[in-house]
DNA sequence: TTGTAGGCGTTATCAT
DNA sequence: ATGATAACGCCTACAA
């Protein structure tokens, strides 16, 4: 192997390198390389001789070396429970875009909500040298491995201690759970929650704002899946009951498929409302009211403490407030032709 | 900056490198290299040593350095529409399992739908010297940005040209849910569509097998959204119809509803089949029978093709079958509690 | 089994 | 405005 004579002569096997431009622009290195990146300093005529040559001979700067002699990646790890749920696709989506902003990129893996898998992503991820790493709703916390300086920017309620961190206002969120059914004349209340600190939290707001108007609530304990939901609407209605809070989506929907199944009117008769504003809310009969969680704004702000913290600074912790999505579920259907 | 004082002697403003274990250990470079790579060939003895010293100076091999001397990133690039489709996520997942297992990892970008979105995300895929690249659903197809023999991987019905592609046999999708509506003894049918090759190649299945039985059918051209599916249940329901096939499952929500608000029975008097099979379908009321696509097994065929062709090696195009889920939407309901 | 030394492709400092 | 040249951190023939 003419290793040598063969990247120089033969043209299409390797790239054309930063040498091989110089040779051939009658130039040192070190000009093409300043106009790949200080382009202003570089005489003008040189420099468009030097762009024409090397787009013709399909030399573009190699990552690799760049990133050697910087010592940075340009990659940002970020570690997700599950690709498909579409609040952490929204998150990404923030991610993404405040990361592409900054010339950086997403190095990905998922979970799977796996404490021996997430930690399997991030020694994967670390692998790649990346310059700074985001975990959403990280099992192992800050058990999670690191390197050198790198921090993780947390995206998740708990634990409280985690430095870096991006997080919703679940209390808040029940709150406004309990003032949409306060509004639409309820009395008799229920909490379909799981395990869990965000469970938790969502309950408080919710138990502390009906508590204040002199009501008192049932509550069920359920797993976030739908069948669980189905189980609380059937314990549920040995009382009385027309308002319910669930502290999931899918929990939501099977409260409304229990209670479609028992011929009772939703939201007549009993009222539900349901947390995260998934993409399945609008979907689901009748359309659901449910909390929201500014997803993208979270991503996008995970991504900011990141590329905060690769340049030195630290920030505080950041809580959004959720926002209520009013549908069918807890009012008047809305026109539907 | 006195840079080279702080890198060999202040530990751990910049971790330590091969050289510094090198010289603690009384070893050349090339030693400790040798035991991160051909661990066997060295002295048991030293290596050990070396591990131990390595471990307690926090050394590990930089990827930098190692991906410029191979000439690899270990890294392959991947256009996604949209990360929150569920579809997606799992094909994701696949691909993520795949790569894993052969030591390399994905870098993520969105196109959104959008041609000049998807080319950026290309380019900027490229800048990280990626080994490969796979693209969902790509809309400018073999118009996308490449470089040195990079070659990327397509999942994706069309266009039929490109040469690395896995797809799904939407035809045999179409023929799955016309032999359904059949079986369930339905005579008056109808497919709401939308523009695309995918849905022409589900029509064509849907149509084929059901004039092989002497039936016609109706049609409706919609664009995949919920509302689509409301008005072509609305158009639909002009003439007589008892089985109905959407060629996506928002639109099958969409044609639920509708017949829903019109107090029309589901299955009794309509049947209805959806497609894709996405994590809607189960949560609709009535659970959406559905045409599965095997998406897990699809990205991991992409992920295996991306490797091939980063060997050198050239598949032919992968088509995966599709598989009908029956639910509620086009049999009796389920014993629900 | 281990050491020597060249090279991977680039950037950046210091002269010129 | 440009050129030499020393890193960057590592791998790998080749030699010992």
């Amino acid at each position: 192997m003419t290793d040598t004579e063969a990247s120089s002569t033969k043209a299409g096997s390797r790239n054309a390198g930063i040498r091989e431009v110089a040779r051939q622009a009658g130039v040192s290195i070190a000009t093409v390389s300043r106009v790949f990146n200080n382009a202003e300093v570089v005489n003008s005529e040189t420099r468009e001789r030097i762009v024409a040559l090397a787009s013709s001979l399909g030399y573009e700067p190699s990552a690799l070396g760049r990133n050697l002699v910087r010592g940075r990646s340009y990659l940002i790890g970020l570690i997700v429970p599950n690709v498909s749920f579409p609040l952490y696709g929204a998150m990404i989506h923030g991610i993404e875009d405040v990361l592409g902003r900054h010339g950086m990129s997403v190095l990905l893996a998922s979970s799977h909500d796996a404490a021996a898998t997430e930690v399997r992503a991030a020694q994967n991820i670390l692998r790649h040298a990346v310059d700074g790493g985001i975990v959403i709703n990280s099992i192992v916390g800050d058990a999670l491995p690191t390197q050198r300086q790198l921090g993780w920017v947390h995206v998740t309620p708990e634990p409280a201690g985690l430095p870096c961190r991006v997080e919703l206002d679940n209390e808040e969120g029940g709150r406004l759970a309990a003032l949409e059914l306060l509004r639409t004349g309820r009395q008799h209340f229920a909490y379909v929650g799981a395990k869990g600190r965000e469970s938790a939290d969502r309950e408080r707001g919710f138990a502390l704002t009906l508590r204040k108007m002199g009501f008192d609530y049932r509550r069920f304990e359920g797993d976030y899946s739908e069948e669980s939901g189905m189980r609380a609407s059937a314990e549920l209605l040995a009382g009385p009951l027309d308002g319910v809070f669930a502290a999931g989506d899918l929990m939501a929907a099977g409260v409304l498929r229990a209670l479609h199944a028992r011929g009772i009117k939703i939201p007549d008769q009993v009222a539900v409302v349901g947390f995260d504003d998934a993409a399945i809310a609008p979907l689901l009969y009748p359309r659901l009211t449910s909390i929201r969680q500014p997803a993208y704004a979270m991503g996008a702000s995970a991504a900011e403490l990141s590329l905060n913290l690769m340049s030195g600074r630290h920030n505080a912790p950041i809580i959004f407030p959720p926002e209520l999505v009013a549908r069918e579920s807890t009012g008047p259907p809305q026109a539907s032709f």
